[in-house]
DNA sequence: AGTCACCTGATT
DNA sequence: AATCAGGTGACT
């Protein structure tokens, strides 16, 4: 379930699994398709015995630094996941590429839809790549100032602006809907009619709705599950429809936009 | 701005 | 059988 939140934590897991330093000796796309347009067996050539430098991410991507100035991009889409295993022999039905390091330990990105995406880079054209971008929600960037100009230059509905990868980095479907609802704005009002006051509420409760989702996200990917349902991520309105609002007690209702569902309060939104 | 295509699996 | 799904890119 991959948006900012998730990537996230898939990427603390990595680097928590101590996969840095260590040499790629064998890759495998099980399915070429997902390097499309790149062709699988050219990646898979390039990065045999590279060495894993750095994980991060970036938007809802998935960055491995290799040596030699490559980068491997992983997009997880909507179902993809990337996990160390310790043994390439036994990995998940649902593998769809696999990097094998020395004794049979491997990275692999496992893929129930197939739709998740992996390309090789120089470090120059991932910066191309990567520029149109919008700012990450969760840096300092990401500032009040920064929303209220990004917004009076925007007519865009507000769900399909915080979607929007070139305006922000990293809000889905789902935190999208959520940021909105806490703020208190409609999901369909052009950005540049938000008071200014909405604008600041917005801004709080997109930092606020990551942070409590990367939280929750790095407690449900670490072992076996000992944390309380409290402590779970726990959405006001998506996919929460005609269901009663949880502050106002009206229906949450579903429209419609850029072809995804939007939840949101009629009562608390406006 | 909207629609479709990409895939598979879960749900109605 | 039909519809839905947390994403994105390529169309119109």
């Amino acid at each position: 379930m991959p948006e900012l939140p998730e990537v996230e934590a898939v990427c603390q897991k990595l680097n928590e699994a101590r996969i840095i330093g260590k040499r790629i000796v064998s890759v495998r796309f099980q399915r070429p398709g997902i390097a499309l347009p790149q062709v699988a067996s050219e990646i898979e050539a390039a990065v045999e015995g590279r060495i894993v430098r750095r994980i991060e991410r970036r938007a809802k991507n998935v960055l491995l630094y290799l040596s030699g100035g490559l980068v491997l991009r992983v997009h997880l889409r909507m179902t993809g996941n990337l996990i160390v295993v310790p043994d390439v022999r036994f990995g998940p039905a649902n593998a769809r590429a696999s990097f094998e390091f020395s004794g049979h330990q491997a990275l692999i990105f496992e893929d129930a839809r197939a739709l998740g995406r992996i390309h090789l880079h120089t470090t120059s054209e991932l910066r191309r790549l990567l520029a149109p971008l919008g700012p990450e929600p969760l840096s300092a960037e990401f500032t009040f100032e920064w929303l209220r100009e990004a917004a009076a230059q925007s007519r865009k509905p507000a769900k399909l602006f915080l979607m929007d990868q070139n305006s922000l980095a990293g809000l889905g479907n789902i935190y999208a809907a959520e940021a909105l609802f806490h703020a208190g704005v409609n999901p369909a009002k052009p950005m540049n009619r938000l008071r200014e006051a909405k604008i600041q509420r917005l801004h709080r409760s997109i930092v606020r709705v990551l942070n409590d989702a990367v939280q929750s996200a790095c407690k449900a990917y670490s072992g076996p599950a000992q944390f309380s349902e409290a402590e779970v991520f726990s959405c006001f309105v998506y996919d929460r429809e005609g269901d009663p609002c949880l502050v106002c007690r009206r229906k949450v209702r579903r429209i419609r936009q850029g072809g995804r569902s939007t939840y949101y309060c009629p009562g608390c939104q406006t």
